[in-house]
DNA sequence: GAGCACTGC
């Protein structure tokens, strides 16, 4: 096997990465001990955070959606309330603290909130920053009296987050430290300092659109630039100036960032930046000699390179775009470990996102002695799952990004194709080599490419539709819309074409202003389009079958997918063609989901499970739909509709009905020829070969997603009478008046 | 007849 040869001088990338990593050099340090100098450095220092230890520890159990758990509810707690738990361990815990990085940097920080509205922190990952700084605040009694939030965007961070910080205060989880996410609320209206996912604050706006409950909000990972970030960041800016006018305390804001945009949020806000230096272990960095095309053969010769050259314990952590790469370029270490006598045992172990926690778990598990660890994985190593033990890392360079393309005059196409990571994707993949030791980083590319790489991932804003960012601040008020600035513009098609959406959804009216439906939309937590269909369920009288249908339509498809053996292919087209129903893929939905639950409803727990992998399906994704359709059903319930009120008696077609009124823009024609072709701009589609109307030839079908990857496909497809058509728009009109 | 990264309410 040929030797792949890499770039040993790994300083000349480390100054390079290191000099995209200050934006703020030339701006004057606020406290020089934790000021680290854009520096000379021969390496790349990145940290070993103890923060993550907890994070990954939540993230273990709690990858399924648990319901509300009384023996965690925050009355008990709130009896308890800032009752010191463990006065020792706090006090253990408080030494511990005391040697985070940002310690030094303690009453400079409490001073420049106090001095500024709005400061920026750029803190490296192992700062402590997000643990520490809010308990700064808490302690210095900012905010004036009211509660400081926490914003993260994934829940488990949030959650443990809550937990780690409860036990440094030394009170009782829910008290005075609390978090609140999707189906699980651990506050009350005497905590604190609440840990929240932004999607969570967002939420919160629709009912008190200048956060008047809070004293300071903490932006966390606003580097993400996740939507709902962006969207809390642009309102934050008018919520400042409109509480002034309402003569409420002023709303103090802090920005942390991670890296390289930092610069861009002190700039939107005209605010100060402070650094925060990390905790880090060194990682060097090897760049390929060469570009490699076949990067799945290029770390396969690279794995084996480590393995034989470099001394345990010392897992090797691989980052691939996908499931297939990671089955074929698993395939193939161990056809090459059965054949070759090793230095050492390997272990193959495999992790993407829709694994089964049970297989995720896997990771975590300590190698036996002489063995080493190989993680194959994609993208959920990079933010989402720390895996202790790693020194090696091993990048692609490569990573699947989905962009909505707006098409002119039309309507746009989600696109999901594999795609050069950006600089500071890179960084963070490099980072995980060196969590505990020094660790090495191999990329499977050159120098130079790395340096053409863009500096950032594009912000989600710029890769999804908006129709959702526009309603929900459109629902916050006309005030909070009007008001609100970009971190950066969408393109005026982007924005047309939202507002179209919404016009047609009956949202907005012809002058773009909210209307009571779309109202009601924005107060479900589903797609406006989904949101849609239960409207038009009240009216139909069926809210309790299209409850179950959204819900599900929320979620990804519960019937596996990939994996490249023909066996499972095989069970996979089994399962579809058990639950098919002849008017297509919506109501076999459902056929599923009444099986499922008719299980939940006589069977056990473990009856559940064996049925799951019995018939192929998901119980993580259908657990999940269950959570989503009871929080669906409060909510129309808060609105007054009758949840009762079941289809499962009447036909099939009334329920399609519904579902073509959040959908109608989303239907095609069958041509002569046999294709299939839009009615709103003429562009022909295929049905996706994993729906059940593939061989059905309906004359005329709707479908909820529309996928450019080899050809423009229809997923989640049903056959309509395209008499349904002019009903959904006197409907739809209606609706907007 | 194709292959779907990752979040969130």
């Amino acid at each position: 096997m040929a030797k792949i040869k890499f770039d040993g001088d790994g300083n000349k990338q480390e100054t390079n990465g290191k000099r995209e990593t200050s934006p703020v050099k030339g701006s004057a340090p606020p406290f020089a001990s934790s000021v680290s100098s854009p520096s000379k450095k021969k390496r790349i220092y990145f940290d070993a955070d103890g923060m993550d230890d907890g994070i990954r520890d939540s993230a273990r159990d709690s990858n399924h959606y648990s319901t509300h758990d009384s023996t965690n509810s925050p009355h008990k707690a709130r009896r308890k309330a800032h009752k010191k738990v463990d006065i020792e361990q706090r006090n253990r815990m408080l030494e511990i603290r005391k040697q985070l990085p940002i310690w030094t940097g303690r009453e400079a920080l409490i001073d420049a909130v106090h001095n500024n509205d709005i400061i920026v922190v750029l803190g490296e990952t192992g700062s402590g920053k997000t643990t520490q700084l809010p308990q700064f605040l808490l302690e210095s009694g900012i905010g004036s009296g009211r509660k400081i939030a926490v914003t993260q965007p994934r829940r488990v961070a949030a959650v443990s987050l809550a937990h780690r910080v409860s036990q440094e205060t030394g009170t009782q989880l829910g008290s005075l430290v609390g978090y609140s996410v999707r189906f699980d609320d651990m506050s009350w209206k005497g905590t604190r300092l609440k840990y929240m996912t932004d999607g969570m604050l967002m939420r919160e706006l629709l009912s008190d659109e200048l956060l008047s409950q809070y004293g300071v909000i903490v932006i966390d990972e606003a580097h993400e630039r996740t939507l709902r970030t962006d969207l809390i960041i642009g309102t934050l800016k008018s919520i400042m100036r409109r509480r002034h006018s309402a003569a409420l305390p002023p709303l103090k804001v802090v920005v942390m960032s991670a890296t390289l945009d930092a610069d861009k949020f002190a700039r939107f806000y005209n605010a100060p930046v402070l650094y925060v230096k990390g905790r880090q272990h060194p990682v060097r960095i090897f760049n390929a000699r060469e570009d490699i095309q076949d990067y799945v053969d290029g770390a396969l010769k690279t794995i084996f390179q480590i393995h034989q050259t470099q001394p345990l314990p010392g897992d090797i952590l691989v980052f691939l775009p996908g499931q297939e790469e990671i089955n074929t370029l698993g395939a193939s270490i161990s056809l090459i470990a059965d054949g070759a006598p090793l230095k050492h045992d390997i272990s193959i172990l495999r992790l993407y996102a829709s694994l089964s926690p049970a297989q995720q778990q896997k990771v975590f598990v300590n190698a036996p002695a002489n063995t080493r660890k190989i993680i194959l994985a994609t993208n959920v190593a990079e933010t989402s799952i720390t895996i202790a033990g790693v020194r090696h890392v091993i990048d692609s360079g490569l990573a699947r990004e989905r962009k909505y393309y707006s098409s002119h005059g039309g309507i746009g196409v989600d696109t999901l194709f594999v795609k050069p990571i950006s600089k500071s994707s890179a960084m963070q993949r490099a980072g995980r080599a060196g969590r505990e030791s020094a660790g090495t980083c191999y990329r499977l590319y050159t120098e130079r490419t790395f340096l053409s790489l863009p500096p950032t991932t594009p912000p989600e804003i710029e890769r999804t539709n908006l129709n959702f960012a526009i309603l929900q601040l459109k629902a916050v008020s006309e005030e909070t819309f009007r008001n609100f600035e970009w971190l950066d513009e969408p393109s005026e098609e982007a924005m047309q074409q939202a507002h179209m959406n919404l016009f047609g959804l009956g949202a907005v009216n012809e002058r773009g202003e909210i209307t009571e439906v779309g109202k009601k939309l924005a107060g479900m937590p589903l797609d406006p389009g989904i949101a849609r269909m239960l409207l038009a369920a009240q009216t139909r009288e069926c809210v309790g079958t299209l409850l179950s249908l959204c819900a599900l339509l929320a979620v990804d498809s519960p019937i596996y997918t990939a994996t490249s053996a023909s066996q499972e292919q095989e069970e996979q087209q089994h399962t579809r063609d058990r639950f098919a129903s002849r008017h297509g893929d919506h109501i076999s939905l459902l056929h599923i989901w009444d099986a499922y639950m008719d299980v939940v409803q006589s069977g056990s727990t473990g009856d559940v499970k064996e049925w799951c992998v019995a018939n192929k399906l998901s119980e993580r994704t259908l657990r999940r739909a269950r959570d989503i359709r009871s929080q669906l059903s409060h909510q129309c319930l808060k609105m007054g509709m009758d949840v009762s009120v079941n289809a499962h008696t009447q036909d099939d077609e009334t329920i399609l009905q519904c579902v073509l009124e959040g959908m109608f823009h989303n239907v095609a024609i069958r041509q002569g020829d046999g294709t299939y072709r839009q009615i709103v701009n003429q562009g022909l589609v295929k049905i996706h070969p994993t729906s059940c109307l593939l061989q059905r030839k309906a004359p005329c079908i709707m479908y909820s997603e529309l996928t450019l990857t080899t050809a423009t496909y229809a997923r989640t497809v049903s056959a309509i009478h395209p008499a349904w058509l002019r009903a959904v728009a006197f409907y739809n009109q209606r609706g907007s008046m």
